[in-house]
DNA sequence: GCCAACGTTGGC
DNA sequence: GCCAACGTTGGC
């Protein structure tokens, strides 16, 4: 099993967001990058665990725990002309964009924050802090994922 | 709102 | 293939 950090902004779709979705559950779409993609579509398999990290707020920060619910399959907001992210290249029979389904697993007791992730020489080799990454999903050591879960 | 750090696009 | 222009992300 692995371990992953996928950003959301809580304006947008937030840990609660989740958790209110029936079953829990909800396909993670609107990734456009393709490193995020590949890692949805080649790696993540169902049962990995997820940190769900809050972006673009007041206190940004990992607020829950989600699990990688299902294979990847096409993102299917791609194809349609409507949504914000239609991408015009994608298409049903040559799919770009992938997508995973996300499982709320539970809340953290508390938000642990960017900030204070910052100050542990520990997660020095964390992809959430190395500079400049705006990647949106990344991946996770089990080291690392323990290490930040005993924060908590 | 600002801006650094990207990734993407498109002219050449 | 190069690279300038542009758009986006996301912390602050």
């Amino acid at each position: 099993m692995r371990y992953w950090l996928m950003k959301s902004e809580p304006e947008t779709f937030g840990i609660d967001d989740l958790r209110a979705r029936p079953q829990q559950t909800e396909h993670w779409d609107g990734v456009r990058n393709y490193q995020a993609r590949n890692m949805m579509r080649d790696e993540m398999k169902i049962g990995d665990q997820i940190f769900f990290y809050h972006s673009n707020c007041d206190e940004p920060g990992i607020v829950g725990i989600a699990e990688v619910a299902s294979e990847s399959y096409p993102d299917f907001t791609a194809f349609d002309p409507d949504d914000k992210h239609f991408d015009p290249k994608s298409n049903p029979d040559k799919p770009t964009w992938f997508m995973v389904d996300v499982k709320f697993v539970r809340k953290l007791a508390r938000t642990i924050s960017l900030r204070e992730l910052k100050t542990k020489s520990e997660l020095g080799e964390l992809a959430l802090l190395r500079r400049g990454n705006r990647l949106s999903i990344m991946p996770v050591s089990a080291e690392q994922w323990a290490f930040i879960l005993a924060l908590e």
